[in-house]
DNA sequence: GACACGACTGAACGACCGTTTAGCATCTTA
DNA sequence: TAAGATGCTAAACGGTCGTTCAGTCGTGTC
């Protein structure tokens, strides 16, 4: 009998295993029978519930950026953001699992790193839209291509965490490496690194240059 | 016979093979028939020659990685950066084998991508140094933090290029994209996002809440 | 009580992996 | 010319992978 009381079944088991799994590893590194031990069950189990691995990552694609579209919240609200940001970094270890899944669907060519990506960028586009409007912040020149740079720029964090991590002394990317990385981070949207105009002229010019009907 | 001529022989007709597969797939799914095929020789001979798939991998790290700091240059002179990001955004077809590499060899865990984030992080710093005594750049709080934020967005640029190139209606991540998302990166560094401290003092209040004796 | 059905297991299948091995051709050296 | 080392191939080995399959167990239905 297939019980209908949400998520305390095998399957919703497996498939947490799986998510585990997937973020700590990756999905082709991942494999079936090491899934079904982290279950508690047998390979063959995983198969008959979701028919295939891909059909298994499918499921996890769905489940995690339904979480993620559920913690950010259903409103189109910028100032969500950082209540949402604050309860994360607050509990880091409670969406670590989440945040490892994302990042890797993100570095391997995965339909969900791809939707991910993209309504995270949308999203910045939003609050840049309403940081202007509420004059927080200033107008960009060119503001697809500003969100999808800051978008990079909070994602690389993610992808690049283990890095960042060793490069400040840190043992592993946690709240200390967060906290540690953000004052440069919000710094350098505050106060611009460079004193002149000279390095954003130059690069107008490189890129004038190379698309000569721009 | 072994010949001394430099790089024609099979040895690095394998290695560049495995570069190439590497870069584009990564090390594990890449094998050892594969690499083979595309070098024009037997899978036994890759084992003869670099004596396991792990020692093949290592041949292919230190020689990216020479090949990367011939091309960075010996000296500390930061000004030839500009020269050697020309150089490379010119003729990024010749590049980007290595760049494929070294974007799979900074996501892996692998020792090369360590070796070339500190690098990148040591010669960002550098330049955060010269850009301060000549008077082009600002003075940043955290110097070592910012250029490890600074290395991040570089290539958080580079690991989610796809994307990056999606999110602008580009087919794949090229000059193009490059050239777009140039301008937003550098006028972020020029003209600050923010208008006023009021998000650089709420980050630092959060910071200095997470650690009391900093 | 007979039956059907879904959850589940354990063993097996076929494919593919990295690596080993035996052997062949070629070149160097004496 | 004989001996030995080297470049190289084809085939096979052991292991692991995703998946299949036969069959058991427990439960609900008539």
């Amino acid at each position: 009998m297939r019980s209908i009381d949400g998520d305390a079944t095998t399957q919703a088991r497996i498939r947490d295993a799986a998510i585990t799994l997937f973020g700590q590893r990756g999905f082709a590194a991942s494999t079936v029978r090491d899934i079904a031990t982290a279950a508690g069950i047998s390979p063959g189990l995983v198969i008959h519930h979701f028919g295939s691995k891909a059909g298994l990552r499918t499921a996890c694609d769905t489940h995690v950026l339904e979480s993620a579209r559920a913690a950010a919240g259903s409103s189109n609200d910028p100032e969500q953001l950082r209540d949402v940001l604050t309860e994360y970094l607050s509990k880091p270890d409670e969406y670590s699992r989440e945040l490892a899944y994302i990042r890797q669907s993100v570095v391997d060519d995965s339909a969900a790193g791809d939707e991910f990506f993209d309504a995270y960028v949308r999203l910045t586009g939003q609050i840049l839209a309403e940081g202007l409007r509420s004059g927080t912040m200033r107008q960009v020149q060119d503001p697809l291509a500003t969100a999808t740079w800051m978008v990079t720029n909070s994602l690389g964090l993610l992808v690049l965490g283990r890095h960042v991590a060793r490069s400040l002394g840190n043992d592993e990317f946690g709240i200390e490496t967060i906290n540690r990385i953000a004052g440069p981070a919000v710094e350098l949207y505050t106060h611009p690194l460079y004193t002149d105009e000279s390095f954003l002229q130059a690069t107008r010019d490189v890129v004038s240059a190379a698309e000569p009907e721009g």
